[in-house]
DNA sequence: AGCCGTAGTGACTGCGTTGTCATTTCTACC
DNA sequence: GGTAGAAATGACAACGCAGTCACTACGGCT
């Protein structure tokens, strides 16, 4: 087999193509790209940059990331695309790394811990700059990351995982606020949808419906355990309204399962919110074209997202870096009975 | 500034390590890591891979791809995840290039012309191996990609672009099919939702909606355009219920577009699929859980994402590789009137 | 003994870049 | 006219890897 074989295809213009039509030395276009240690003349510089356009020259990011050791890429990991939530977040992430220079390689661990732990290798195979991870199946900063430096957070369950840092939302707070709003609501009896037990994010979930339950002295409706998908919360839905003494107001763990319950009470001719008034967490886009439109609690994605990178940022620079909790907001809509005039 | 300070964070384990651990020289780990061109006795391959395994030892993919012209890196760019059929192909075209061994990075163009042109150079200067575009905006293979050499493949409205290879729905047939089965349903006066009138795929829907009156004899209903968003739908579904002589049926060109028109026949107290039939296009996640839910055509989207992969790994082989045009099948749910027996 | 094939060696090149270094050329100011 | 400082030079060393090349060592076979 010959050399020539295992080379990049011809035609690429390199940095000394470009030297030489602007009649420089390659250090000069060099200066020129990266804001070199030493200046540039004003009409020098501009004789670069026109040979690099006329060529289309475009610094070969393998070579730059062998020299530098950064390859101005962020990995993240998040189950699927096609939940709205972690879509968002995913957009949301990107266009905060964007800002900061960075591009973001997306993958999908299908919530396959396998998956997960092949996708670090990949990773830091890669040489990714930082590290998002969006586990739903477990923290394991700690355990997958192993003998990586690589900067590494996580959008969890759980503050302060020995490894990494965590960005999450106080889920128990929230989910206590939004279960508080049905009891406002006057209901008694309020059922929950809510994802497996092993899922942290469920669990803190959970507890924060019990707390509101506990705080307004009411016995604990019944619970549904359901994936956190539209098919969960459909079977979630349907095992609800027929169960005999359905409770009046539900709060369920997430938009897309909510989407799923609205569809059963439907199927089952139960009207929303009058004889079931729904709360939610998330507040995802689809969850304002449901019908009712679901009241929900809100995370502040892209907040979240900034400060994730940001995080990564200054990590890199051997700077302080924190975890940090952030709060989720009501939104009011229809599902929970709350009038139009209120409702957006 | 000390040399130092632009390298790479130390402690990575190199080739040069795990030769030395297993008392190789380097030259046998890289037979082993990629089938080298000579064979390795059984005893050294499994020390040699105990040794990287100890080491944590993986190849830089920075200096694989300087030296082999290669990235295994797929370059994807979709306009907004947050729209799940964006969203859903983006999933499948990552599933179908890890089968192939590539990485895939996918970016948002929020359908801005000049990030797409951002993100093209991007792709070329991290050197992907192909590039896989999905454009609302425009074609814009030959004019963007100019002097690039990486292979290039279109999810888009017209087959055949000058510069590269185009995978898609027909549009036109699928639209009309659509309309066709309103037809079948008794109605005589079908309105139409429809994108921005500039995008290729907007277009080519309208024109299967006029292809299935013509077939049918029957004058055309009122045209609504919007933005192919949820926000965009629901706009023009307003402006549809409120036109002095609203149609009894209505062809929607995208699913993200009908959750927004059937959330404003909810609000006008329209009932579907009796005041108001809904047919739509793309068979997304979501609107199967929409109330009605939407009978609509659907994407064969795996297909197309394996399409494209392969296409893209034929090029690189500088094999033959054609543009294909996928049928749609029409999902029938209840929005269009079929009764709960047939729908799904 | 002679020979062949397999397994492995160790030194080496080049991928395109960044940034250093010592030196030279140019410009402007006194 | 002399000189300081800025601007540019050209050669060079990595970065980590793939793969080549000319060899050697060691069996087993005839």
């Amino acid at each position: 087999m010959s050399t020539a074989s295992t080379q990049a295809a011809p035609g690429r213009a390199t940095r000394a193509d470009v030297a030489k039509l602007a009649g420089v030395s390659t250090a000069v276009v060099s200066y020129v790209t990266n804001a070199g240690p030493q200046s540039v003349a004003p009409a020098t510089r501009k004789r670069v940059l026109e040979a690099a356009a006329a060529l289309g020259y475009r610094p070969n990011a393998a070579a730059r990331s062998l020299k530098t050791g950064a390859t101005q890429l962020l990995g993240m990991v998040i189950p699927d695309a096609t939940n709205l939530y972690f879509a968002e977040l995913a957009v949301a992430v990107e266009t905060a790394a964007v800002a900061h220079g960075f591009d973001l390689l997306v993958a999908h661990s299908h919530s396959s811990r396998e998956r997960e732990a092949q996708l670090m290798h990949s990773f830091t195979s890669r040489q990714v700059d930082g590290i998002i991870m969006l586990s739903t199946v477990a923290d394991q900063s700690a355990t997958t990351l192993g003998a990586t430096k690589t900067p590494f957070v996580e959008f969890g369950c759980n503050i302060g995982t020995p490894g990494g840092l965590a960005f999450t939302v106080d889920h128990r707070a929230g989910a206590r606020e939004g279960v508080k709003h049905l009891i406002e609501h006057g209901h008694t009896r309020i059922g929950l949808v809510v994802g497996p037990e092993m899922a942290g994010i469920a669990h803190s979930r959970e507890v924060g419906w019990m707390d509101a339950l506990a705080d307004a002295g009411l016995r604990r409706g019944p619970i549904f355990r359901a994936d956190f998908s539209r098919a969960g919360g459909l079977e979630a839905g349907r095992a609800l309204v027929e169960s005999a003494a359905a409770p009046s107001a539900v709060f369920v763990a997430s938009d897309v399962q909510a989407t799923g319950v609205i569809r059963a009470a439907h199927e089952a001719g139960v009207r929303m919110p009058d004889e079931l008034a729904i709360v939610s967490f998330d507040a995802s886009p689809e969850s304002e074209y449901t019908w009712p439109a679901l009241t929900a609690m809100q995370q502040p994605i892209d907040e979240m997202a900034d400060a994730a990178v940001e995080a990564i940022v200054r990590l890199r620079l051997s700077e302080p870096a924190e975890s940090r909790m952030f709060s989720t907001t009501l939104v009011r809509r229809a599902s929970c009975g709350c009038p139009p005039s209120v409702a957006q």
